[in-house]
DNA sequence: GTGAAAGCGCTAACAC
DNA sequence: GTGTTAGCGCTTTCAC
């Protein structure tokens, strides 16, 4: 179906008196046009409403103007942060964002890459729960990529990391400090990246004399509320969670239960996303630089766009925040 | 500049020996194909690693799998929750979501909108703070629109709306029931039109010995924090935010001040973001429908893709959902 | 300074 | 069943 568009280049090339180059030249603001063209052509222009079609530009230029974005799921504060860093960037250098949401099920985010791929220049892969080959595969697609919180294998792709070992040392620490000697982790999906590497922070962080103890809970908030009776059980005085969405929920199921927080049990997190400062108590938490993940990203990418090389890696601070969520473990018996 | 892109479509059909339109009838699936050929150009294009460019087709199909999305405010989980409902009903038919972050800033969303319309084939605007004439100016674009959240004058475009009367009546009783005689509405921004909707739906509910107030707040969780003060000023025994991030930013502030909710302060909301359960205590809130909102937009917009005429309204029901933090107001001092 | 013409990579009549 | 051909609407050399 040849579906006739309204307003052409060439509508108003004929009702301007001109060539489609001039109006081409004229709505890209090439200076080397007779200014009295210019203004006949732009008030044609807006006559007859003309709006250039993108997607003829983009096959003419050769690129899109898009760059693909994928999150394991939207509804986790931190990455529509990341993805509002990364919008809020690439739009600085006329870029727009096509996200897709793989919903925290890994086997579908290399569909979605493929659909992004098709539509855009560039690819911004946040937290990817994919397989190291899946992901290594990618390079196929023969477009600039950029990996966001996970180390791609060999540095195929550059990468946006954070160090959270320092941080996670701080909150080992301060746990110690406050007494508790019997953590509990619930960790996170074992495809995440971040996982993997919270769980050996914590491992190579705590004290001898401290028993780090590990339920596998999620990423998302139910998962930690499901979670928690379990983590109860093992007698742990703290609960960590993969994530703040994970401790916010046993947070929940807690104060369910009617465990005081945090002088019964302690629980913290790891993001800082926006609302482990509004629960109560506030959330003890391992913040992540969330909106400079997406600035940072970004940068690492925008040069491949442009066809030059760039920087492959940057890796960034975590740090720890303390809230109330944390408090003296409670006398034994 | 040509940039001569990697493999196509010509490129495949020469090394498999066939013409250009037989590789992009198999590549489409049509069913009219020698069997022995579909295998042969599948291979073929599978070794060159051919991907169509997504571009080429959008231009000669004229249309381009998109639908752009234009949200207040990605941060905001309500907004989170309408995007997925749209990215997931939209997905079942082959669509794709490039969204637009407004940031709140009403001004910027005639350009967002402007923008994505080049590159879509439909818009969908979420809770547009834009003004009315803005608004009805956007017929220009000739691309079929949906509003959620808010009625276009003389019905402009389709919509998907929500009643919150009934919910907010209950509310209403709610409180006369527990004692509140006094009550702060923690206003929204002007722009929005779900701000006017709730407070005159609360003006038209409240018992006739109750007070109303309101002071102006925002749509943040740091306008409602900074709001509270302001709030208790009034002597009120109940606040109620423009929405859930209000809520929970003078919730917030009133536990670091030790006012005790609900013992001292009542706090209600509207939206029911997933949060509004997990703070302690769980916010009262008036519940939009968050990804119904997203799945109806897309029902709306989806027959006008395709050329079709479709209905033009859906009014969805709000809800009451009580929590802790609306409690008998206390004593008169 | 402006126009003519050749694409960008694909789809879809229309013939054969 | 398959190839030929004409676009989709724009950009960009290259002449004038």
């Amino acid at each position: 179906m040849r579906r006739t568009r309204q307003v052409t280049i060439l509508s108003v090339a004929a009702a301007a008196g001109v060539s489609k180059s001039t109006v081409s030249r004229v709505m890209n603001g090439t200076p080397t046009v007779d200014p009295e063209i210019v203004t006949r052509v732009r008030d044609v222009a807006t006559r007859l409403g003309y709006r250039p079609s993108g997607t003829a530009q983009n096959l003419s230029r050769g690129r899109t103007g898009i760059v693909g974005v994928l999150v394991p799921d939207l509804a986790n504060p931190l990455f529509a942060a990341i993805l509002k860093g990364i919008s809020a960037e690439a739009e600085k250098d006329g870029y727009r964002t096509l996200v897709a949401d793989a919903n925290e099920q890994p086997g579908e985010e290399l569909r979605h890459l493929h659909e992004l791929a098709r539509q855009s220049d560039g690819l911004i892969l946040c937290g990817p729960r994919m397989s190291t080959p899946d992901l290594a595969g990618l390079s196929e697609l023969d477009e600039p990529i950029v990996v966001v919180n996970r180390k791609p294998a060999r540095s195929l792709f550059p990468s946006v990391t954070v160090d959270s070992q320092e941080a996670v040392d701080a909150l080992c620490r301060h746990l110690d400090a406050l007494g508790h000697t019997r953590l509990c982790y619930l960790a996170g999906p074992a495809e995440a990246a971040a996982e993997s590497d919270r769980w050996s922070a914590l491992q190579s962080s705590i004290r001898s004399r401290t028993k780090l103890l590990r339920i596998p809970a999620g990423a998302m908030l139910d998962d930690g509320h499901a979670a928690a009776d379990e983590a109860l059980a093992t007698g742990a005085t703290c609960l960590i969670g993969f994530n703040d969405l994970v401790a916010l929920g046993a947070l929940a199921r807690l104060q369910e239960l009617g465990f005081a927080v945090p002088d019964r049990v302690s629980v913290a997190g790891f993001d800082d996303i926006v609302y482990a400062r509004y629960t109560s108590p506030g959330l003890t938490t391992i913040a992540m630089p969330q909106t400079e993940f997406g600035q940072e990203a970004w940068r690492l990418l925008s040069p491949f766009l442009q066809g030059r090389k760039g920087r492959r890696t940057r890796t960034l601070q975590a740090r720890l925040v303390i809230r109330p969520s944390t408090g003296p473990a409670p006398m034994r018996g």
